[in-house]
Formats: structure tokens, C-alpha cells, sequence
DNA sequence: TTGTACGCGTTATCAC
DNA sequence: GTGATAACGCGTACAA
């Protein structure tokens, strides 16, 4: 039992130890071949003995590249706690990474500071390209990134149209045909609770809806909110009651939106869905838990996340390639409305 | 308008531009002093002429640390999609890192593959140490950052005991002064919907319940489950009722468990908290959400984190500093029980 | 105050 | 097959 070796062993000991070239042990290492079956064994040996493990920043430094991707997320507004679709979205990058031997490496923005740092990280050298998760307009780490020209993707295409290629779904579309699907239940006086109108997720779905319902939509049956969250669906439900006692159906611009209007809903004592039918955005752990189970628009989360990774290696490869993506989603029909 | 340079300067272009040898802009990078006002003057203008930017890459092979830390998080078995807390545990150590000018890096393993890249990746120079987050037993990646000696610290006590300093909380004096409480609520049949037996928490937890209640323990009024999923809490409940229909309390061993299990109580025609009392673990977001609201521990998640980073820094500074931490829960009281 | 030379731990390119 | 030797981009004694 030899205690692990206080100091990290290089190279340097190993090929004291083996009697063999720095040269050969590094072949040896690379599994580029040309090293004697003799030579391997003392080296293997060696290695053993004095516990070497290489050290990959070094080795970085030379190849000039790190074999990782950086994946950024910035938790202001409960981006990122709240989020449900985020944690698919990163297993799905860790997963296409993974596939092609990369690191993912997630760097968490949660104040100017941290960006600050964050940017600096990304410029040092430690990462081959990186995903960006919903960087808001004026980003200061999406400066940071186009301006060492770093491969990148973007999640949620930025508003401001930055130059970096993006990947995102169709909110607009989607809005649009789970509204129209919501009217064809019957529905007479259909509302929206929208939400981050800053965003452009939130803009968008508030412009498919306003697109499904054409000649009969009504300006006065959408409330808004800043947040996507339970809270704004409890006080915007009550609103939009307020507003027009009548209304018999709700979009809502997330399911966690939706999950907080139906509890309004109930304590104003209207059943679901025989008074009004109700349908969310997301697909998340609210639509399963809500009573009744919510109809909604699901996200490919994770292949959204495999997207953008894919679009970074590809950037990897060749400089050029840079095709915005955008995924399908699907309308989750349930009980709800 | 001068297009971003497409290959990466380097300090040797600057020296060119500037006119000064490799020193004094090395001087003036790191502000060591030195360096006087007319050739500071030109070494920023050639800095911001030629778009340099360090490599810190480089740097850290010389400076021998990296200035980073790691977080590894295990995706299986939900851990990281559906514990709340993660978020703020991850917050937590932000901060902490943030302040000591550290940058935090996240690892996520969601494979058997992951693991070993992840070892190499904490092998490989990019962090000076590492958070681990609720290690199982014989975790692989444990095993490689002791193997190595690098500073760590793990949350959430491993069963094997592993000689990595951890900070946890008093899980078993939680689960006893909740079920305490809820005994003096007056409730004659107290069950448990216990999780995760495999793991400490949920281990600590029944033990907790089980020495609360003393001679009124009744084995037979303890369901358990592997998850602490709103499902399990669904089924777990049910289970519960057949077994004795009179249970009139329950400990769930999360927030979620409870939450399911309301759903099952009321499905069943079981008024909360007159017929039934309920509290949970954890005051997490399923706390406020459920009806009505939950009693239950709440964990300080970003202190966790915070203390977990303390450990990893202190032990930066001195290598001897392992000192492992609990942290204090504490009861909310809320309307289900 | 400034410049020179060396080293950090690797890989890559050669002659041998 | 193998072993010097030159990078990689940077910090830092040390000498000037």
C-alpha cells in the first residue's frame, strides 16, 4: 500500500523511471503506434509506479484545442430553477457531446460579475465553442463570444438578431394550432394569460394566438405578466375573470401559467372543462399534475439541446457552417379543454 | 472598422506592436507594477490594435492552478431534474466561488461513459477542486478525485464513508422533530412514506420517524418507495390506505411524495388536515403549490452549497482543512397538519 | 524600470 | 522504432 504521491508525477518521471525518450512515452500515451512491445511494458510499468496521470491543459496547449463546450445559463428570472425544459435541453448537448468526445462544461450567469467572469472563462482557451440557453438581448456573454469569434449556438433565438446561428421552435406556429385546436372545442370567448412579451417565446406565442383567432379576437382577453410562472397564472386568471365573467377558454402561455389559472378557476368554482377549457405551453411536470391533466404544446427539449451541440461541432469542423435550426413541436391533447 | 482577427493573438504580437520586450507586457497584464506610464501606454494600444487576449490556458500551466472549481451532478435516478434544491445548491457554491474569484464549473454524469470522461476532465488540470453532489456508494468519480488528492467536498454523506469531508444536514433530527410535531398535532395512526432507503437521506429520515413516534411505531404503516417522486407519493398513499384505512397522519419523505399523496388522500374523500394530517421535506416549490399547504423541513440549499465551497477553498489554502459540516433544517408550519 | 532566459507539461517533427 | 529538439503562450527570477 504506497500512499497516493503528494505531488502530481509528469512525464518527466515516467521516462526517468521506463529509460525511455519523452518522445516514446508520449506515443505510447497517444496510441500512435511505433513503440516496441518491450519499450510499452517498462512504460506501462512506469506509469503505475509513480501514478501518472497527463495533464490535459498542457496537452491543450500544443493541440489547441480543449475538447470541450461550455454551456451557459443565466438564472436570473428564474430561468433556470424554474425552467423545467432546461435540464433536457443540457442532457440533451451532454449527450451529443459526449457522442463525439467532448466535455460539456456548464457555466452559470447569475450576476454582472459572474458574466464578467464567465467571458473571460471563454476566452481563456478551456473550451472549443459553447452554447448559449436563452441570452437575452444585449447580452454581455454573447458579446463577449462573437467578438473572439468563438463557435457558438444560441438557444431561443436573441431578439436583437445577433449574428450567432441559433436553434429554437416554431412558438408562433405552435400557438397558433394549439389555439385553433382550443376553438374547435367550441369555445366562444377565448383569452390569453401572455407572458414574457419581452422574450421573443412570449411575443410569438401572443402573436399565433392573436393569428388563430382572427376577426374574433378580442384585445380587452389578454392579460400579461412578466414571468412565466404559477403566481402570474393565479393573478392573471383572476383578471381575465374580472375582466369578462364569461370567458369559456384560456391559453396559457406555459403550463405552470395554466397550472396556477386553474386553481383559480376552481376556487371561482368553474369546472374544467365543461365551463372552460383551458391549454398550456411546455409539456412540463405541470401538465401531468394539473386536475384535469393539461393539453399543451410539447418541446423536443432534448433534441433541442442536441441541436445546438451539433451545430457547435459542426462549427468545429468547418468555419462556415451555421444554419439556424428550428424543431417541430406537438400538440399534447388531454383533458383540460 | 477593422474585422475581428481570425487567428488569436498573442502576447508576442503585442511585444511586436508595442515595442517593449515580453516582460513588461506581462507585467502590465498582471499589474505587478513596473512598467512605466509611456510604455503602459503603448502596450494598450497595441493590445486593443491587435485584439489580444490572454490565454489563461497557458497561464494556469505556469501559475500551476486553474482558478476554478468543479460541481459534479448524477443524473440518474432524477436527481437532477427533479430535486428542487439542486438549483440553489448550485447557487450557493456560485456564490461562494464568485467571491474568492474562482469560476465554477458544472459536470454533469449522466453515464457510465460520462464518468470516466468526467475523472479525466478533474484529472486533467482545468479546476483546483471539486463539489460532489450526493456520491453513491462506490462512485466512480469519488474514487478517481481521491485517488488523485484533490481538494473536494461531497453533499450529502456517502454510506461508504469515503474519507472526502461532506456537508449534510441532520436528516434523522429533521424527520423526528417534524414527526414530533405532527404527533402533538393529535393524530392516533402516524404512517411514513419513506424513499430512497439506499441512499443516507432517506435512510435518516425513517430513522427519524421511527424513533419519534417510540412505543406507537407500527412497521406495517411504512410504505416505501426507491423514488421521491410525486408518483411514488400517489401509489405510496393508496398502499397506505388499504393497509389501514384509519391513518389520520403521514410523514412523507419529500415534498413531492407528499404532494402525490394529497392527491390520493383526496381522491379518496379525505379532508386535509381534518381527516388527515400531512408534512413533507424539503419547502420546495411543491410546498406552496399544494392544497392546501404543505408543513414541512426546510433545507437551506444555498448554504449547503455555500459550505461545500468553504471546504473546497479552505482546503486550497491549507491542505489539512477538511472538517466536515451539518447544517441546521428547520419547520415550516404550514395548513396540512 | 526594462529585457533576457528559462520553465510549466505536452505534442510534433525530424534526423538517426 | 527511437530520441533529441522545437514549439504552445505565458510568468518570473535575474541581470542589466
Amino acid at each position: 500500500m504506497t500512499p497516493p504521491p503528494r505531488q502530481r508525477a509528469t512525464v518527466h518521471d515516467v521516462v526517468a523511471r521506463a529509460g525511455v525518450s519523452r518522445g516514446t512515452v508520449s506515443r505510447f500515451l497517444n496510441g500512435t503506434g511505433y513503440v516496441s512491445a518491450d519499450a510499452a511494458a517498462r512504460i506501462e510499468a512506469a506509469i503505475e509506479a509513480v501514478g501518472y496521470v497527463r495533464n490535459n491543459a498542457a496537452r491543450n496547449l500544443v493541440t489547441q484545442r480543449s475538447m470541450a463546450v461550455g454551456f451557459v445559463v443565466h438564472e436570473p428570472h428564474q430561468l433556470f430553477l424554474g425552467d423545467p425544459n432546461i435540464g433536457s435541453i443540457m442532457l440533451g448537448t451532454n449527450d451529443a457531446l459526449a457522442d463525439a468526445g467532448y466535455q460539456l462544461v456548464v457555466l452559470v450567469v447569475a450576476s454582472d460579475s459572474d458574466a464578467e467572469r464567465v467571458s473571460t472563462y471563454l476566452r481563456g482557451g478551456f473550451v472549443d465553442g459553447v452554447v448559449l440557453v436563452s441570452a437575452r438581448t444585449h447580452d454581455a456573454v454573447a458579446e463577449a463570444v462573437e467578438k473572439i469569434a468563438l463557435p457558438a449556438a444560441v438557444i431561443g433565438q436573441p431578439e436583437g438578431g445577433g449574428s450567432l446561428p441559433h436553434v429554437a421552435i416554431d412558438n408562433h406556429a405552435a400557438a397558433r394550432e394549439i389555439t385553433e385546436r382550443l376553438v374547435a372545442t367550441g369555445r366562444r370567448r377565448v383569452g390569453m394569460l401572455a407572458s414574457a412579451l419581452d422574450r421573443d417565446s412570449g411575443a410569438d406565442r401572443l402573436a399565433g394566438f392573436t393569428e388563430a383567432l382572427g376577426e374574433r379576437f378580442d384585445e380587452s382577453l389578454v392579460v400579461t405578466d412578466p414571468l412565466y410562472s404559477y403566481t402570474s397564472g393565479v393573478r392573471g386568471m383572476a383578471e381575465l375573470l374580472r375582466r369578462d365573467p364569461s370567458v369559456d377558454g384560456v391559453f396559457a402561455a406555459s403550463d405552470a401559467v395554466a397550472a396556477g389559472a386553474i386553481e383559480t378557476l376552481r376556487a371561482h368554482g368553474r369546472r374544467i372543462p365543461e365551463d372552460v377549457g383551458i391549454v398550456g405551453f411546455d409539456d412540463s411536470d405541470w401538465a401531468q399534475r394539473c386536475t384535469p391533466k393539461l393539453s399543451t404544446v410539447a418541446q423536443p427539449a432534448h433534441d433541442i439541446g442536441h441541436a445546438a451541440a451539433r451545430l457547435v461541432l459542426d462549427q468545429l469542423r468547418s468555419p462556415e457552417a451555421a444554419a439556424n435550426v428550428t424543431l417541430p413541436t406537438t400538440v399534447v391533447w388531454r383533458a383540460s379543454a
